[in-house]
DNA sequence: CATGAATGAGCCTTCATTCAT
DNA sequence: AATGAATGAAGGCTCATTCAT
């Protein structure tokens, strides 16, 4: 019908509406017609670009993980200190999910405990994604301002399965406040976690105010 | 055909090989068909005691949940403090994984992220079972043994989080090592936030040589 | 549990739960389980005394039959001539069906074009049963009351069919209004029929007006 | 696979195998299998074009009704006098039947007592046909060759329950004998009802009996 | 006599997927 | 490149019916 940036569109309006539905109605319940059809394109042609309605799923987070790769990317180089980037970069996770919710729900409830997802190019992309807070633990550890007595693969499962926990239900119960609320209390005791107690903050702080005689 | 006994065990077979065969298939990919046959039963039979496919799946955590919730109120009398308490729940929970897997993929994989399980009794006792945890916590708080300037809400999120963050870690790669072995460097993270830091080592300390004039 | 009358009556109970329920329902969604709980007794019950489920439907006619037969025989004793036997037959027919709107409907909407139905004893009923239109027709001839001139084949067609399809009729449409109103409009037309056109106002005005020279 | 004309071939002879299968099993004893395999298509077609299966049985008056709707406008404008045209309806009517008994089976025996057929268009178009026989009735009245003391309503009924009543019985009996056989002693009924007395029938008898000097 | 319990049998229906055009 | 049309394949579910007790 027309040039190649049509095409691009109308892949790009598929993957939208198939975020769309597929988070409403669940993946068994939504149907390749329904989705196509709220992209205003054809049945055949998802098949075309996606091949299989699965494929199409795990089609699903690329943009959405490349977007928020470039945007911490960015942000990230601005940040100086291990603890401001791991901020940092948990708002910016929950913030991105808050403003995208049918692709979190894709996300959180179909694809992260899908044992086929995790063979996929797409989740590779999420490990790499992770990897931005592996090198923000390990930074914070070799400059003394993280925990260096936690085990970072064990710090890492907690600050993004907590994150997690908290947006899975707050997704199950229907989204009914501002997710983002969540986060000063979520962070705060990933702080008690991050931060060294004895060197760090919290006494070498009252040392300079209140100990010095 | 025989007497009730023999139907309770039926129901029982039933239940343990939905349990394996949507551990093994999913939900989708699994039939009532096959798993009548594989517990001797009749399609029919399926559909007189569970009604629906989904309703079979939703049955399947209340026996287990009742073994779990047994356990640990037996195992939590003898024990004293809270912090013990914690570790011996999450410890408890995490065994019952490691000996439960395919209960443990139906429960991580399938229901947790459920819409509709999520109105259901069966999922009532799921948070009920947490509240034990939520009893452990305040019960440490009122004792001073756990850090009070946490919210308890949070903590709480933060500890089961990490705990599922694992275990579903574990089954999506494949279940190689020992879901035991995440245990204590587990706990430990978890024991930093537990833990009162005034009361640990570093900052008493600190305060009694550096701090006081 | 109890005498042989209480397991008539309970047959009559299924009967009577039966006769509702097919009507309501039709016979396909009807279920044998919803029938025999209505009436108070077991599934098996039921098969024990009907047999079939579709055995059970051709069995509603008989005590209905049999009671529209006792009424109307004992009536027609007590009526002279071909015409008010005829009119007295069909009024009663009608006030049958009117105050047992649920066996009407299942005799007419699910009997009387029923291939199988043809064959039963209970079909044999209700042919019987229009034997005595046929005797209160030829009757009426003999007596030279009734037409000669008209096949009493076709003309018992035609007053069974005109009632019947008025019957249907006000069944299809939710039995609006009182189905009595139907009766006279309905029995002027088969009077036009029945009656000797000489005998009646008519021709003896032509013969006189015209026949005679 | 082919052009549109194949598409309306094919519907064409689902609709023919379903109405030849209905009327041989009965509609519930009827399977989709078994009429698609009989008209060459694949299940999957039969519901791409009739939805349900109970929409296929209602789709099957359509094409006879607009068949015998023409035909009948056709020949009704060569016909002069509103008895002669009543005649030509009522003897078209029945030939249709006779020569398509397995539609006739489906429509007497399985839609025109279906209570939700009647909400339907298809039955709409039955209802309009109807109107024909109206239309024949009130020009006959007003041209005074029909007998105006006959409720209109109530003559129709008549002579509508009769043929159907007759084409009813002849088809549970099992086609025995060429039905148009039953069409003049049928019609000679009706004729009584349909004619003024005064200029027909009976002076001539009359006249014969009574009127030679 | 009565029935609770069990099931065999099978149909309607859905869609992901394909392919001729 | 794009798609309308067609279908294969399969599965959930329902009851009428049976029978051991």
């Amino acid at each position: 019908m027309a040039g190649p940036e049509k095409t691009e569109e109308r892949k790009s309006n598929i993957l939208e509406a198939a975020t769309r539905i597929f988070s409403e109605k669940g993946f068994q319940d939504a149907t390749i017609s329904e989705i196509a059809k709220a992209a205003g394109a054809s049945d055949a042609f998802v098949y075309e670009y996606f091949n299989t309605k699965e494929n199409l799923l795990f089609s699903i987070p690329r943009e959405h993980m490349q977007q928020l790769h470039e945007n911490l990317a960015f942000h990230l180089k601005l940040i100086r200190g291990a603890v401001n980037k791991l901020h940092a970069t948990l708002y910016m996770q929950l913030l991105y999910y808050k403003e995208h919710p049918d692709f979190t729900a894709v996300l959180m409830l179909m694809l992260k405990h899908n044992r086929k997802f995790i063979d996929t190019e797409a989740h590779k992309e999420i490990r790499d994604y992770l990897k931005i807070v592996d090198r923000c633990i390990s930074e914070g550890v070799e400059s003394g301002e993280v925990n260096a007595d936690i085990d970072p693969y064990y710090l890492r499962a907690t600050l993004i399965g907590s994150l997690e926990h908290i947006v899975i239900n707050w997704l199950l119960r229907g989204k009914p406040e501002n997710l983002m609320d969540a986060f000063e209390p979520m962070f705060d005791v990933c702080l008690k976690l991050i931060q060294k107690k004895a060197e760090t903050s919290e006494c070498p702080l009252l040392s300079q105010t209140n100990c010095r005689p």
